[in-house]
RNA sequence: GCCCUCGUAGCUCAGUGGAUAGAGCGUCGGUUUCCUAAACCGUGCGUCGCAGGUUCAAUUCCUGCCGAGGGCGCCA
C-alpha cells in the first residue's frame, strides 16, 4: 500500500524528469540499516544509464521532484551512498499498517489472491504401505500441509492427495515377509525384516490375507500418525482400484494410438527421449507385468480430475522420476508446465550422536509415530519446516527433545502465551481495552513497538513469497522474528503496569492484539498450535 | 561420465543484484518491587568453497573447478 505510493511517486518523477520508459530493476526496497531510512529507491542508480546522467545527479534531480509534492508519511528525504533516494517516514505509516492487520484480523490479513481460485493437486508423502511411515517422511507431511496452507491463504483451491502403491512387487514381498513371520518361518528373499513385521504378524487374524491385511494395517497407521501431524488428506488413492478399472491399458492405448510407444525386447516403451528424457522407459516388462510407470502415468492423469495443475512432492532419491513422468504426460497431450515436481533434500537423524538409518527394509528405522511420541506434534512440525526443503536437513532428537530454550517453537508459542496472559491479567485488574476506534495509536513511537510493527507489515509478502516459491520455511523465519520483537517489546513495554498512562496502554494492548493475530495466522500456516498458555 | 540439490560464524541454519551479511545454539558477563526468566541485554565469532565472467553494483546471476548428499533398473 504505502510500498505502491511511494513507487508511483518515484515513477512521476522519473517521468517528470524524462525518463522513460522507466528500466527494469527499479524498485523500492527496505534498507538493511535503520539509518537509511524506512524505504529506499534505487532508481537513480538503474536509470542513470538511459538518462545518461551520473548517478548523485539524478538522484538529486528525483529527492528534489519527490520533495516538491511528498507522498503520505513522508518525513524527511534523503541522497545517500552511490545515488539511493531513502524515505524517512512518520510513525503513522506503521500505525495504518496496525489498524489494517486488526481489522483484518485472523480471517484476511496475510490473505492473498495471487492464486485467483486455480485448482492445484499437492501429493505428498505417499510412502509405500509396507509398514510403519519413518521419521524422514514426516519432513513431507510438515512441508506438503504447509505449502497448501500457504496456497490455500493465497487463494489457490488446493487438493491434497496420497497415492497408495498397493500393488506390485513390494506389496507382494511385504504380504509374504507378514506370512512368514506368523508362520514362523525366514523371511523372503528381498523381505521385509523390521521389528514391527513381527509385531503386526502376531496381531493379524489367522485367516487373513496377509497382503490385504498388511496394506490396510500400514494405512490404518500412516492415516493416524500423519493425522496426529495435523496433516489430513482429501484423496487417498488407490493404485490397485485404478489399474482395476482398466486405467493403464487405456494409457497405453492411447500412447499407441498417438504413437508414443513401441516394442522391443518384448518389452513395450514410452517414447519418452522424444520429450526430453535421457532415454526411453519401459512400460510392460518383457514378463507382462506393468513397470511402476504405467499405472503411476495413468494415476496422474486421473489427478487432473481433481486440480488443473499438479504438484508432486518427491524425495531426492526420486527425482530421476521426474522426467519421464513429465514426458508422458506431454506424450498424453499434457502442458509440461501443468506438471510441476518439487525435489526435497533427504532428512539424516541423530540420536546420542549417532546417525540413524531409515531403511524400512532393513528395519533399522524410526518411525514419526515415534518421534511425535517423544516430542510432540508442535516440535516436530517446527523442526521440519525450520529449513529449506533444498537444504539437506540433520534431526537432531536429543536436541529436540530438550524443552528449555533449544526448542524454536516455544520462543514462538511462549510468546502467544505471554500476550494471553497480559489479557487475563488485564482481566483480573478490570483493564478494558476500549474499541479501535476510540484509541490513539500516537503513542506507539518507541524503538521496540515500531520493530514489532515493521515485523507485521511483512506478513502479507511473505506469505506471497512462501506460496510463490514454495518454500514454507519462509512463514517460519518470519514468525521467530515476529516473537523475537514481541519478547524484547515485552521486556521494555509494560503495559499493564501502573506508572503506564492509559492512552499508552490502550495503544499497546491494541498493539499486542496485532502479534496475536500475527502469531496466529503463522502458526497456522505450519500446522503449528498456538496455546494460550504454557 | 552425465543429471539434481547443497557449500554462509565453532555447530545447526536463515538471507540478499545494492550501501557495514544475520538468528539460534555453544563461550563469557549482566538483567526480575507490579503483564510467565521457556524471556531480555551485552560479549566474541566470517577469504559467504575456489577461480573467472556479466553489471553502475555479485555472497546473490552465468561458466568452470573442488567438496558433500542423491540419482542414472524390464525396482518402487
Amino acid at each position: 500500500m504505502i510500498r505502491q505510493q511511494l513507487l508511483d511517486a518515484v515513477r512521476t518523477a522519473l517521468a517528470d524528469l524524462g525518463v522513460d520508459p522507466v528500466p527494469e530493476g527499479v524498485g523500492l526496497e527496505r534498507p538493511a540499516r535503520r539509518e537509511h531510512g524506512d524505504w529506499s529507491t534505487n532508481a537513480a542508480l538503474a536509470c542513470a544509464k538511459v538518462a545518461k546522467r551520473n548517478p548523485r545527479e539524478l538522484g538529486q534531480a528525483l529527492l528534489d521532484h519527490l520533495a516538491a509534492a511528498p507522498p503520505p508519511h513522508v518525513e524527511r528525504l534523503e541522497l545517500a551512498g552511490p545515488g539511493f533516494v531513502n524515505f524517512h517516514l512518520a510513525p503513522t505509516w506503521l500505525h495504518d499498517v496496525l489498524t489494517d492487520v486488526i481489522t483484518q484480523g485472523e480471517p484476511s490479513y496475510g490473505r492473498s489472491d495471487i492464486g485467483a481460485g486455480r485448482s492445484v493437486n499437492i501429493e505428498f508423502v505417499s510412502a509405500n504401505p509396507t509398514g510403519p511411515i519413518h521419521a524422514g517422511g514426516g519432513r513431507w507431511g510438515a512441508y506438503g500441509d504447509s505449502l497448501a496452507r500457504v496456497m490455500e491463504r493465497c487463494g489457490y483451491k488446493v487438493h491434497r492427495e496420497f497415492y497408495v502403491n498397493d500393488r506390485g512387487v513390494q506389496s507382494r514381498l511385504f504380504g509374504a515377509s507378514l506370512a512368514a513371520a506368523r508362520d514362523g518361518e525366514p523371511a523372503p528373499d528381498n523381505g521385509y525384516l523390521g521389528q514391527y513385521i513381527t509385531d503386526w504378524a502376531a496381531e493379524m487374524p489367522a485367516d487373513a490375507d496377509p497382503t490385504a491385511w498388511g496394506i490396510q494395517r500400514s494405512l490404518r497407521d500412516a492415516r493416524d500418525v500423519l493425522a496426529a501431524m495435523h496433516v489430513e488428506y482429501d484423496t487417498w488413492s488407490s493404485e490397485a482400484a485404478l489399474t482395476e478399472t482398466g486405467a493403464p491399458e487405456a494409457v497405453l492405448a492411447e500412447l499407441r494410438a498417438r504413437g508414443q510407444i513401441y516394442e522391443a525386447d518384448g518389452a513395450t516403451w514410452l517414447r519418452s527421449s522424444n520429450f526430453g528424457d535421457d532415454k526411453d522407459r519401459p512400460l510392460v516388462k518383457s514378463d507382462g507385468e506393468y513397470t511402476y510407470a504405467l499405472p503411476d502415468i495413468a494415476y496422474h492423469l486421473d489427478k487432473y480430475r481433481r486440480g488443473d495443475h499438479l504438484i508432486d512432492i518427491l524425495g531426492a532419491d526420486h527425482h530421476g522420476y521426474a522426467p519421464r513422468m513429465r514426458a508422458a504426460l506431454q506424450a498424453m497431450g499434457r502442458d509440461a508446465d501443468t506438471y510441476e515436481v518439487i525435489i526435497g533434500q533427504n532428512v539424516k537423524l541423530l540420536r546420542d550422536g549417532q546417525e540413524l538409518k531409515l531403511s524400512k527394509r532393513a528395519g533399522t528405522m524410526v518411525e514419526i509415530r515415534d518421534l511425535i511420541d517423544e516430542v510432540g506434534p508442535d516440535v516436530a512440525r517446527f523442526a521440519y519446516l525450520l529449513q529449506s526443503i533444498d537444504s539437506g536437513q540433520t534431526i537432531d532428537i536429543d536436541v529436540l527433545r530438550a524443552q528449555a530454550a533449544e526448542n524454536p517453537v516455544y520462543y514462538v508459542q511462549y510468546a502467544n502465551a505471554r500476550i494471553h496472559s497480559i489479557a487475563r491479567e488485564a482481566a483480573t485488574r478490570g483493564i478494558e481495552r476500549r474499541p479501535l476506534a476510540q484509541v490513539d495509536l500516537a503513542p506507539l513511537v518507541a524503538e521496540r513497538e515500531l520493530e514489532l510493527l515493521r515485523q507485521l507489515e511483512l506478513l502479507p509478502e511473505t506469505v506471497e513469497l512462501a506460496c510463490a516459491e514454495r518454500a514454507p520455511h519462509k512463514i517460519t523465519t518470519w514468525v521467530r522474528e515476529l516473537a523475537g520483537a514481541f519478547h524484547g517489546f515485552y521486556r521494555d513495554c509494560p503495559i499493564l503496569r501502573s506508572d503506564v498512562p492509559p492512552d499508552l496502554q490502550q495503544a499497546r494492548l491494541w498493539l499486542a492484539e496485532g502479534v496475536r493475530i500475527g502469531l496466529a495466522v503463522g502458526l497456522d500456516l505450519l500446522g503449528v498450535s498456538a496455546p494460550e498458555q504454557m
